[in-house]
DNA sequence: GTCTATAATTTGATAGAC
DNA sequence: GTCTATCAAATTATAGAC
């Protein structure tokens, strides 16, 4: 592995930079250039044009955005194990790339004739078969309620990604340091994993 | 009341017809003057810059925002009603104004440096006090649990709004029609205040 | 107040020398 | 592959006639 990244892999990096950061419509080929230390030119001879490159790292980030919950969806586990483990590594994932949630959903939003093509058949039916057998198994125990996996999904996404979405407003709001944000966001962890579970259990 | 509404006012609809659904990078003066009916000068005229333009703007949909929370946080009413109530109003709004939360959370992240100035002193000790009073009684009593106001309502926020953020993607994940939608969205109204309230009680 | 014209920059993208 | 030069179009904003 060389120290030395080739242009086309600098310009990526910077692309992903500031497309994740500025969004496509506040993003110029001119700041990508800026960031990679190379020229308009550079990036349009290896991407062809701003709308490719941003198709390229969409894709790549828009998978990342779902890896774990797409990892551990199916694992073998008890729901409520699995529960907190999606919490838990969602979390994770979105503290260390905190502009992931900001960029799928802005973009999904403001450009979807860019983007909703590239995310193609996700075929929700396997994704989510495994979890509805299981919630099917569990609940015909008389464990949980029954309740569609979809429905469950929302609500974990929903109280694990918001904070970071909303973020910039629970600081000013809140009036929390960046400290205080990132313990509330930890704290969270077991909190969202319980109003979950309270939510299905009988 | 004139039917014939005043050029400032024209362009001022279209302004926030077309900055909600593109957002501020997304929107160019041509596309306010285009929808107005008029010319780029024109909305100069008016508001002297873009920037000026979208300030205003963005000001009065910040407000929209959080008007229902604002009216109904302090109410007099017990905290299960209340939960209840703040979802069914808020869920009412956002289904007729179903840009707003892409808009307010796209803003404040894209562009912080315009907006956050804007909402200056919201005095959230003031704010969440009623609540944070009537749930120190209702817990003392025995009734529900010890919570931060704080967090109460961001776990209220965050399932009544992700699914307005989250939109596009639900409907092509789960490959939903737009009356699938509209009908989960209205069946979460009773789900989430029972989520939130199995939530805290004991 | 409203328009046309235009200024001054910036944008995405290409041509062509090396 | 990399650069400079350049294009055509679009951008925000202003000047000035009426």
């Amino acid at each position: 592995m060389s120290d030395v990244l080739n242009t086309e892999t600098v310009i990526r990096n910077a692309a992903r930079k500031i497309f994740t950061s500025k969004g496509f419509d506040g993003t110029t080929v001119q700041d990508i250039a800026d960031e990679a230390g190379t020229t308009k030119s550079m990036v349009n001879y290896y991407f062809r044009s701003k709308e490719k490159l941003f198709s390229s790292i969409f894709q790549e980030e828009f998978q990342h955005f779902f890896a774990v919950i797409a990892t551990y969806l199916n694992a073998d586990l008890p729901l409520r194990d699995k529960i907190a483990q999606i919490v838990e590594l969602d979390t994770n994932k979105f503290s260390a790339f905190p502009e992931l949630p900001v960029f799928v959903m802005s973009e999904v939003n403001r450009n979807p004739g860019i983007v909703l093509s590239l995310i193609g058949k996700v075929s929700t039916k396997e994704f989510l078969a495994v979890l509805t057998k299981q919630i099917d198994a569990e609940s015909k125990k008389g464990v949980i309620k029954k309740i569609k996996a979809e429905d469950l999904l929302l609500n974990i996404q929903a109280l694990t990604i918001f904070p970071f979405i909303n973020r910039p407003l629970m600081m000013k709001l809140f009036n929390l340091t960046e400290l205080q944000y990132v313990h509330k966001i930890n704290e969270r962890k077991k909190q969202i994993a319980d109003i979950i579970w309270d939510s299905i259990k009988i």
